[in-house]
DNA sequence: GCAATTAATGCAACACAGTTGCACTATTAT
DNA sequence: ATAATAGTGCAACTGTGTTGCATTAATTGC
């Protein structure tokens, strides 16, 4: 099964249509192997036959989120930057972000065992965990 | 020794000039109980005599990061907070943010003891660790 | 003190990510 | 086939943050 059947796929058991902007979209970040700004998804999708608005992407971006098919990563730069959903990863949110060339990877296995001490009376929702450095290519 | 002597103090000692502007900023920054936007700060400093101008503080700000008065936030709302360095939370970053008003404060004495996995090859510099969830206020 | 240098400020214009409204098109349901 | 619904494209907008440059204020060296 090629990346674009199993993106087509993934976006059909969201119970929405299976546009073919939206499976382009999801294939791109199923192959990233790392979270990508929607300037960089917008140019992996330029060879395309038919551009696509970047106003629609954004809203495609938008849409995998809410359905859980990728999630939102907040930089230091203003900009968001997207990742795909694995099991794994989903709800274990550990990233390393490059302070030179601003690359954002996920870490795995990032084994954060909390507990933090939130004042009384504030409900715990999420945990962040950014680590920054320089990535081995930048070094 | 009240707040504006001690903001001066402190502007004073990295050994720039100690402009009112900054003075005024500062002290702002000193008597916060969390991170502020540019926004926050400005309208804070609206009643003041003289109205400063909003690039003016933009400079102020990141002149304070970088002489380590104050640090930065990067929200995901693409939006700065600014916090006063104390020395206790010097390097140790750890954040709640609220998800509903969006407030950030500063955790103090979050344990969190890390050696995450870095893939090898990497440097670290800096871990963020931001805790989301709804504060006391918006429960 | 007074000029010369240096730093800080204000203004205008800009960059850029992300958003909203609305018309238009394609898809699904009846 | 027609009506209802969802997705797309375009234009215009919002808001934070930045840059360039002229102006003003503060230091420094006589």
């Amino acid at each position: 099964m090629n990346l674009i059947e199993r993106a087509k796929e993934l976006v059909s058991l969201t119970g929405d249509r299976a546009t073919a902007n939206r499976v382009r979209t999801l294939s791109v970040l199923l192959s990233a192997k790392r979270a990508l700004t929607h300037r960089e998804i917008a140019d992996q999708l330029l060879d395309a036959k038919k551009q696509l608005d970047r106003v629609t992407l954004y809203r495609i971006l938008e849409w995998m989120s809410k359905k859980s098919l990728i999630h939102k990563i907040a930089g230091d730069d203003r900009v968001w930057r997207f990742r795909i959903n694995t099991e794994i990863r989903a709800h274990q949110h550990a990233h390393f972000k490059c302070n030179r060339c601003a690359k954002v990877i996920c870490l795995k296995d990032s084994k954060y065992n909390p507990t933090p001490l939130l004042p009384v009376g504030y409900l715990l929702q999420e945990i962040e965990l950014t680590i920054k450095g320089v990535c081995s290519e930048c070094i």
